[in-house]
DNA sequence: GACAAATTAGACAAGACTGTCCAAAAATAT
DNA sequence: ATATTTTTGGACAGTCTTGTCTAATTTGTC
């Protein structure tokens, strides 16, 4: 009755590391064969553990993907909050800032192995199951836009943006630095940290083209408008 | 050892009119169920077909899939390439002409049957048959990028846009036109037109925002940035 | 109408997977 | 050291799926 909430005593080494090892297991041969492809021997061999502590664990198959579901929702949305809490609120370079955010977000939150399993996992379930990533989509994707939007306005606020909808701006800033992830990510390839830095510093510089201060209280007139009033 | 190549003939009606319909059967299910998850009956009954038949067509389940796969995979393309002729290369009102021209983008080629089912099987069997979707790559996405990156530049070449890289302009301009189309894709719900169409004007405002010119010679103040209200 | 090709339904063997049961072995706690 | 719990390996029935085969039926062609 209780087997699946005993995650949350922590996983110690000699205890209920199987617990663990199988969940782990389980992502990574759940998110590799899909739900149907996957089964219980493979995940058990790739866990060092015999089948029946498969069963014994966690009941049957069903409640172990929806075991593994939560566990990796939870693990990639504790994730982004982490890196949500170093958002340059006081920039003082702003660009450079967020273009390092920007990278954090990336290697942290989406091409981690974590980000790359929940995606996939959603993918070829969400349709099937749309309950077990129910939590996903709230506490997930819409928190963190919700908070990245209120950073933004802060930002906006104290004089670093121009902006009229933080909540697209924050959308629009993800959507542009999942830029060139996307298709790599669809087969399961590693970007280079330098590749990740650069489509980050292309992403943030055309966020600041669209977005960025027009101009500061005691600048004097920019280029642009001279070029507009002659 | 020519079952699947007899595809060049046309999918008459009375005749060969079965083939097409296990191909898209096929289709759906592989898209639905994934590729373990699929079975040859349901294809065969959602085809209205008998299972021999589908033997007799496609051999077996991987070849199948490998017809279902390319036949995507072409469809799709196709369908870009018609969309990326309507690209408005002498812009009359640049941002009109570009959201009309996102929405096409979006409605024939990411939200449309097709591009849902490429992108589902791309994404759960991609990693394990890299060299099917080798042609996607090349061809689809590939090609339309530098396509896009050669409209703007000549875009840019002709006064519209103030870009210094095409290639990335094109890249983000289908980023920031994809940004809220993710999530609801993942679960396969449909956006209503209306929102897929305030979606392309966002991205596109954006875009221009950061890219288009800079000013004009002898323009006033665009009704565009009029309408930005307060 | 007759002939050839395609389609159908059904049975079939072979294999894979799930989930259960059990007794021996190992690990853990007292 | 002993008692308790967990783990293990293997066997097991039941189910599902693939791919083949066959004979009968339908379809399209001449």
């Amino acid at each position: 009755m209780d087997a699946i909430n005993a995650t949350d005593r922590l996983p110690t080494r000699g205890h209920a590391a199987k617990r663990v090892s199988i969940l782990e297991a389980g992502a990574r041969v759940f998110c590799r064969e899909g739900y149907a492809g996957a089964n219980i021997d493979m995940i058990a061999a790739e866990a060092s553990v015999s089948r029946q502590t498969v069963y014994n664990h966690y009941g049957d198959k069903d409640k172990l993907f929806a075991a593994v579901v939560t566990e990796i929702t939870q693990r990639c949305n504790a994730r982004s909050f982490e890196v949500l809490a170093t958002f340059p609120d006081h920039p003082e370079n702003l660009e450079k800032e967020l273009v390092a955010f920007a990278v954090r977000l990336t290697q942290n939150c989406l091409c981690d192995e974590d980000g790359k399993y929940l995606r996939k996992l959603i993918q070829s379930e969400g349709e099937r199951h749309p309950q077990l990533f129910a939590s996903w989509r709230t506490d997930g994707p819409g928190k963190v836009w919700s908070a990245l939007a209120a950073r933004f306005a802060r930002l906006a606020y104290a004089g670093h943006l121009d902006l009229d909808n933080p909540d697209i701006a924050a959308r629009q800033f993800l959507a542009l630095v999942n830029t060139e992830l996307q298709i790599p990510a669809l087969f399961g390839e590693k970007l280079g940290s330098n590749r990740l830095q650069e489509t980050a510093a292309c992403a943030v510089k055309t966020f600041l083209r669209a977005y960025g201060r027009k101009r500061s209280e005691n600048e004097e007139i920019s280029s642009g408008d001279r070029a507009l009033r002659a």
